[in-house]
RNA sequence: GGGUAGGUACCGAAGCGGCCAAACGGGGCGGACUGUAAAUCCGCUGGCUUAUGCCUUCAGUGGUUCGAAUCCACUCCUGCCCA
């Protein structure tokens, strides 16, 4: 190791540590990086869903400032273990996904997640390539490894023992599949959410019974959804994807609760909110940087200019909003307007009950004014806003 | 394979022949108040060309009955105990 290296070394473990929940073992980490050479640094994501969310960022984040300094990133791509599902966490049994849905899902993916990535140094693998070719025998084998205490030790399963909930044979494969990938790819450190940690401890022992260094475990905090309750999924719905538009993101920001804010300035921006700053305008601001992240400034500014015109002003006629053309000849009640406007502007199927009951309970608005009767066909000009609900809204476009 | 307890709406959970589209809680949604925050309050939460109306729902299929989520038979699924 050369001298220049020797000294960039505690900014170096600073950096890598800052924002990390837990390390096993530090003091390997610290060999590990005292080897002078690129480490091999993996982060396993599962395709269950077609999108990542702000939730995922936080080890993809991690994994660059890896890159940063020189290491070797392994993104795995677990269409594998997708199909079985992360059990971590969970309380049922996951959906089970075909091979051909977790290969869809993971082409989107791998493009987001280059979003924050660095693609040129980043090595792509899927754990398909060694699940594929094992023999039964091999799993027989695998499996001949792991307890099965340890793995009912995990708090998820010992939950849903206890409540009589169904455990399937198959989700206790997943840590050892997981555990598997690390020994093949020989890691040296695997980054996760400190839900991983069980998951990351078997690929310790699996490296160590195959007679390698064991990988160091660093582990990050979880990110809270949208509900500031639960971790953030796409299946709580309470998740905010980085291909969002800039306008839906920002909104979705501004809607946390000040507390989770904190949370969010902690963890996604890693830093304290501005100090004796009003918490609207503190999380405008971080509104603001997020959505510059993912996409350019120029729309974090624009979306900001937006919210503000919309929900601070509260002026609709300036904004910008997604327009629904109504023909001619259809003297439509409200319902069906209302109904379409969902279906063809927000591609949300409403049904028509529902929409009854937004309009009686003053949801629907034409300048201002509640339209509560169902039966209404009221006068629609074109140009003329018409409010669905507290975020939604359309221009009502006539063929002149 | 034997025994036993179960399968109710997004989730949990009541109901155990008519008053059941199904109590209650959670979640979700809408409204009021706000800072699209929190807290609070009110309302909604199967569908339908608003109808003291009709249709589809209580694992599935058949049956008993004027009438079934509720009773019977079989099937499927789950937990627990035994093998």
């Amino acid at each position: 190791m050369n001298e220049s290296k020797k000294k960039s070394l505690p900014k170096e473990v600073e950096q890598l540590l800052r924002g990390v929940e837990k390390v096993v073992e530090e003091s390997e980490f610290l060999e590990k990086l005292k080897l002078g050479r690129p480490l091999k640094v993996k982060l396993g994501v599962d395709p269950t869903s077609p999108d990542i969310h702000l939730g995922h960022t936080l080890g993809l984040t991690k994994l660059r400032q890896f890159q940063d300094f020189g290491h070797q990133a392994v993104l795995i791509i677990g269409d594998f273990t997708a199909m079985i599902g992360d059990p971590s966490g969970r309380s049922v049994t996951r959906p089970q996904l075909t091979h051909d849905q977790v290969m869809q899902h993971a082409a989107t993916y791998r493009d987001q997640a280059m979003k924050i990535l660095d693609p040129e140094k980043t090595i792509i693998r899927f754990n398909g390539e060694w699940f594929e070719l094992m023999s039964f025998e091999d799993v027989i084998k695998l499996n001949s490894r792991v307890t099965l205490q340890q793995m009912l030790q995990r708090e998820d399963f010992s939950l849903r023992l206890a409540k009589g909930h169904p455990i399937r044979a198959h989700e206790i494969q997943y840590p050892i599949m997981q555990g598997w990938d690390s020994v093949m790819i020989r890691a040296d450190v695997e980054l996760g959410g400190t839900d991983q940690l069980f998951n990351i401890m078997v690929g310790r022992n699996l490296q160590k019974e195959e007679g390698q260094p064991r990988q160091v475990g660093i582990f990050l905090p979880i990110l809270e959804g949208t509900d500031g309750i639960q971790k953030m999924s796409k299946s709580l719905n309470n998740y905010i994807g980085v291909t969002e538009p800039p306008g839906e993101m920002f909104g979705k920001l501004m809607n946390i609760s000040d507390s989770l804010m904190l949370r969010y300035y902690d963890l996604l921006l890693q830093e304290s909110p501005p100090a004796d700053t009003h918490p609207m305008v503190a999380k405008k601001e971080l509104a603001r940087r997020i959505t510059a992240r993912f996409h350019s400034q120029a729309d974090a500014a624009r979306a900001l200019e937006e919210f503000e015109r919309r929900f601070s002003a509260r002026d609709l006629e300036a904004v910008s909003l997604p327009e629904f053309s109504l023909s001619e000849d259809s003297a439509s009640d409200v319902v069906s307007i209302v109904c379409a406007a969902y279906a063809r502007c927000f591609n949300i199927n409403k049904s028509k009950s529902e929409v009854r009951r937004l309009l009686a309970q003053g949801s629907v608005r034409i300048n201002g004014e509640k339209l509560s009767d169902p039966l209404a066909k009221p006068e629609l000009p074109n140009g003329i806003v018409l409010r669905l609900d507290k975020t939604r809204a359309v221009r009502i476009l006539r063929p002149s």
